[in-house]
DNA sequence: CGTCTATTTGAATGTACTCAAAAGCGGTGG
DNA sequence: CCACCGCTTTTGAGTACATTCAAATAGACG
């Protein structure tokens, strides 16, 4: 357990010994997901915070007039759950479903609190994964009300080479909040430009 | 400086010792702002985050073709600044005004990072608070993705009927991503309907 | 090979923007 | 205290961006 991504991952903010690294691993779930398999469904509870050691997942909301809206992909070395209902307990809004066969560690709600406890390097640890996500979403919004769709595709390409290989082009078209017949269009003007 | 709504700010996630009060006290600095007055611009690097003890602010961007975009309002007892500056000391792309006559606490980087070591409870506080901040921009970005601009606009008034009593339809329509003209077509909408 | 879904293309429509002008409103100075 | 100035808000016409719906084509997968 000790070659895990998680640790890299970790150890980007924080150094740990090794009893923390020991409280770490026995707070984790190993499981393996199948392609298009969910580990989240809109409604639920969701008590647990996932990390993708491998493989890749998408998480989406559908709303009342059945519009898909990705909010997000995950890839290796990526957190992701509904973060709201995570830390809230509140019903899940979205949808996490496995883009491919994947393997995620689940880190329980309850046991995150522990470890807290146990040290404050989670806690230091996990208010600068907030910190980058909270910057990320802003200028993520920021780029949203202030560029074309063109230049945003565009961005989003350059951004993620990684993700735009795994996902089809309908996804990168509800994560960029337009139709998939319209980035269909733009693709083409950008080519014959 | 006992009565500052910084500490019930705190204590809504955190309980400070005096010794912690004393640490978080001679970090900051009081400062009062005008009206109209910056405490950013854009272009500028930022080492402080505010907290706003009386009045109110607003963050806003302007892009290469002169469009503004609102990034957030902060009222009373709300923490502001460009964190993507602050955290990363990149240029801002934000600039920060006072929209009255207000009181800010400015909390000086290096400082900030002192206060983590001396105590790990103020670690934690901005873990929460960035939690918070987080899932907010992404319920935000959701809203801003999935519901029509008249949802969006009715949302915002009833969940923050403070900020839309202190700013112009101007400012609410950069923040909602619309031009003035037609945010005012859609309250038109809205009180015929 | 056949089925299912993604992607492309096109026509018609709707949503939101630009530009321009008029009306409203708040603050300032005489 | 009122008149004027500057900015916000409203209104309208014309335009651009993005959607819907439908149909054809292309790809992926069992």
């Amino acid at each position: 357990m000790n070659d895990y991504q998680i640790f890299k991952n970790m150890q980007k903010h924080i150094l740990l010994d090794e009893t923390e690294k020991e409280y770490l691993i026995s707070s984790l779930k190993i499981r393996a997901v199948l392609k298009k398999e969910f580990i989240l469904k809109q409604g639920q509870t969701c008590k647990k915070l996932y990390f993708v050691e491998s493989g890749s997942l998408r998480a989406f909301h559908i709303n009342s007039e059945g519009k898909e809206s990705t909010i997000m992909f995950a890839v290796q070395d990526w957190w992701i759950t509904d973060m709201n209902c995570f830390v809230n307990q509140k019903p899940a809004m979205l949808f996490i479903e496995a883009l491919e066969d994947s393997k995620v560690l689940e880190l329980d709600f309850d046991l995150l609190e522990t470890l807290y406890q146990k040290s404050s390097k989670f806690e230091r640890f996990f208010r600068i994964l907030f910190q980058n996500a909270y910057i990320r979403e802003q200028l993520r919004a920021l780029n949203n009300i202030s560029c074309s769709t063109e230049e945003r595709y565009k961005q989003f390409v350059q951004k993620y080479p990684v993700i735009v290989e795994k996902v089809t082009q309908k996804q990168i078209a509800s994560y960029l909040g337009v139709t998939p017949e319209f980035l269909s269009l733009i693709k083409k003007e950008i080519v014959e430009s």
